[in-house]
DNA sequence: CTAGGGTTAG
């Protein structure tokens, strides 16, 4: 591996501080401005908060009287303000007789490095309605604020006033202007702005820099990145980011080595995007290598660098590792306004949830949420979505309306991010009215939104619905996505749409201009194959020259077994088993293939290869909720406390199925086990076991909802389309790529999925 | 006795 040339030459580096440049000397301030690294600042400097001084200052001033002065009132606010102590400052700043613009500045900029941006702003208003003429300082930070909250007509209007009351523009004030230009995406006043500077340093560069990255001009940004004469440790940075951001990360590691041997030595913010840099190329060791250098620099406890640090883990799948760096977080303090380190607790707590939900672990992820509720921590918006998803694919309702209703009462409104979680999770735990219904009482529509809706239609096996509504969506001016595409193609496929498929196909590449990708692929090989257009497959492949994608050769061997196609499918099959020698699908697909065809040679062949090769299937399981608890069931299980009456239940129960025309027919189980072994215990799929259960358990009227870990085979298709007519109930299975709705003897899916 | 640029989460 490359990456153990991240050698250790700048560990030991004692140049703390170094006068990088100085300054133009203005009318009020002549000083030298320093460039410090990151973390030294509080480590080296002596500037280390410390907690207890202001306190017993304050103290001791309020009983000499001194406080009754401005300067020393002024003195205790900064001091305050060092300490992370703003709610103070903010209450002896309020309490003042008298205050000058510096007074309004210490508070303002303590804010303003916080990140507290609305408090800035309202401080500055207030400042201004009490006509104190704002001083540089001033302005740097509430211009920094803007360009936070990307507020540009108040960005603009400072930039206004400065210019028409005759202030000084020094370097670091153009500087601030121009980063809320480009912060605004208002690029033209930024360039603009930009030719009229006087004079321009390396945070000028670098924000230019930044905007370049931001709009995706790579070109631009390296050659300035190139040709500038003094390179900050920021500008490695920005680079390196906004090269990964752009896609390019083998680019941004080649930087980053390159950094390591010439360039400064690393801060924070270079740990903190060497850590995503490895994330997005799930290069554990990487990873790790970064986190053995931040121990060795003692700034494990950096709060930024702790949820980078967990999130590197949750991505590279180490779940185990991040929550034993979630687990050093210190306890929480209670002041109001300590909000820095409030807010990188919160992203800890959050990038947990969010981090077992994409490892699929989501019962941790339900236990952090409650603890994180019950801890009394702040839940952002991001945990919401998160622990949203995670009930999506829990699949439990239940679970779900709880979530939602304490999302309710803690007063968070539906925004479209939650909104279109929300549509998700009801879609994905049954309810089809529930996701209508936000759907329907959302305001603010946005394509993701309209895509959740149409995804649920078509999770629901309503390819018609679906379709109408994208149609609809581009009626109302929205404009689809890549995803919307996905979406749609899938609903067209489900339902058999041929024609509306390959229609949507060009329109996404001709009118939109979005180029496809393997989803979009997959779905159009999956549309040809369903409606049994299997040589069309085989051109559309060559066509598109998308042989080496896997899913692709997929979708077209189980085509052919649905069409029987067995000489197809063994070309298929070999084409597949080459991209993908180590996939269980593969082989169970082919296995059964070959059992369907009576080649049960093959078929012994094929699973013996699996064995040989090591690759164990994923078992079928069903489970389905009953009160507080969930029951689930694998093939032949008799593990249920119940599992005599079940299995006793169930045998009545297909006997008087049989009555009305229902067959185990051994053929067609043979056929259509994907997964499941079908030479054995026929009648015994777990799904049938769940909704005997089920049926006994629960009273008539209720539908009957269960989940499944894989697809339906046929035989329990049909078994479950004549329980619903015998008994009138309404059953409702999850499987692993949709919902089927059964009524009255017949499915939503039409014996199509 | 105070200021500007780059980092995290769906």
């Amino acid at each position: 591996m490359r990456w153990t040339c991240l050698n250790t030459k700048y560990i030991s580096s004692s140049s703390v501080l170094k006068p990088t440049y100085v300054t133009n000397t203005n009318n009020h301030f002549k000083f030298q401005r320093f460039q410090h690294y990151g973390w030294y600042q509080s480590r080296a400097v002596g500037d280390l908060p410390n907690e207890s001084l202001p306190d017993t200052l304050h103290a001791k001033s309020v009983k000499n009287g001194s406080l009754d002065n401005l300067d020393v009132r002024n003195y205790v606010t900064s001091l305050y303000v060092k300490s992370n102590k703003l709610d103070y400052a903010h209450k002896l700043f309020g309490e003042s007789p008298d205050r000058d613009v510096r007074s309004w500045t210490i508070l303002i900029s303590g804010f303003a490095r916080i990140g507290y941006c609305r408090m800035v702003l309202e401080l500055f208003k207030q400042m201004r309605i009490e006509r104190v003429c704002p001083n540089q300082f001033t302005l740097s930070s509430v211009l920094k604020s803007c360009s936070s909250l990307s507020d540009f007509r108040m960005g603009k209007g400072i930039h206004g006033w400065i210019l028409s009351n005759g202030i000084d523009l020094d370097v670091v004030l153009d500087n601030s202007i121009l980063d809320v230009y480009v912060k605004c995406g208002a690029f033209d006043y930024a360039e603009k702005f930009f030719e009229t500077m006087k004079e321009r340093d390396t945070v000028t560069w670098n924000v230019m820099m930044g905007a370049y990255m931001y709009i995706g001009d790579m070109e631009k940004a390296l050659d300035l990145f190139r040709r500038l004469p003094f390179k900050d440790v920021t500008s490695w940075n920005t680079i390196i980011y906004g090269l990964m951001r752009n896609g390019h990360e083998t680019y941004a590691l080649e930087l980053l080595s390159e950094m390591v041997e010439i360039g400064p030595p690393f801060d924070k913010v270079t740990f903190s995007v060497a850590l995503v840099l490895a994330s997005s190329l799930y290069v554990l060791e990487l990873g790790r290598q970064i986190h053995g250098r931040v121990l060795r620099f003692g700034i494990q406890n950096d709060g930024f660098l702790r949820t980078s640090l967990i999130d590197m883990y949750s991505k590279c799948g180490k779940m185990e590792k991040a929550s034993l760096i979630f687990k050093t977080l210190p306890l929480r303090t209670n002041s109001k306004f300590t909000c820095h380190e409030t807010k990188t607790e919160v992203v800890s707590w959050s990038s947990m949830v969010s981090g077992y939900v994409r490892n699929g672990e989501y019962e941790y992820a339900l236990l952090t949420f409650c603890s994180m509720v019950r801890e009394q921590i702040m839940v952002d918006r991001f945990s919401l979505t998160s622990i949203v998803s995670a009930c999506a694919n829990v699949g439990i309702l239940l679970l779900g309306q709880h979530i939602h209703a304490h999302i309710q009462k803690i007063g968070y409104k539906t925004d479209v991010h939650l909104g279109s979680s929300y549509i998700d999770m009801y879609a994905k735990c049954g309810s089809l009215n529930d996701a209508w219904v936000i759907f329907k009482q959302t305001v603010d529509l946005n394509v993701v939104l309209w895509t959740s809706m149409i995804s649920a239609l078509a999770l629901h096996g309503q390819g018609k619905e679906a379709v109408r509504l994208f149609e609809f969506m581009i009626q109302e001016g929205n404009k689809p996505n890549e995803v919307s595409f996905v979406v749609v193609l899938n609903a067209c496929s489900h339902a058999g749409l041929l024609e509306e498929g390959c229609k949507y196909f060009s329109l996404m590449k001709e009118v939109y201009g979005i180029k496809p990708g393997t989803e979009h692929f997959t779905c159009m090989v999956d549309l040809y194959g369903r409606a049994g257009r299997l040589d069309e497959i085989k051109e559309f492949i060559h066509k598109n020259g998308i042989s080496q994608l896997s899913s692709v050769w997929k979708s077209f061997l189980s085509s052919c077994r649905l069409h029987k196609n067995f000489e197809l499918g063994k070309w298929v099959s070999e084409r597949l088993l080459q991209l993908e020698p180590f996939d269980e699908g593969s082989y169970v697909l082919l296995s059964n293939m070959c059992a369907a065809n009576h080649r049960w040679e093959e078929a012994a062949g094929m699973r013996r290869l699996m064995q040989k090769r090591g690759i164990n299937k994923v078992a079928g399981q069903s489970w389905i909720q009953q009160k507080n608890q969930v029951h689930s069931f694998v093939m032949g299980d008799r593990s249920h406390p119940h599992s005599r009456e079940i299995y006793s239940y169930l045998d009545e129960l297909i006997g008087r199925l049989k009555e009305i025309g229902y067959s185990l027919d051994v053929e067609m189980v043979m056929q259509d086990v994907e997964e499941e072994q079908g030479e054995v215990l026929l009648g015994y799929h777990s799904e049938k076991l769940a909704i005997a259960y089920g049926i006994m358990s629960t009273t008539s009227g209720i539908p009957i909802r269960i989940m499944k870990n894989l697809r339906v085979c046929t035989d329990c298709h049909n078994f479950i389309k004549y329980t619903s007519q015998l008994l009138d109930r309404e059953i409702i299975v999850r499987d692993l790529h949709r919902f089927h709705h059964f009524k009255h003897g017949l499915c939503s899916c039409g014996d199509y999925w």
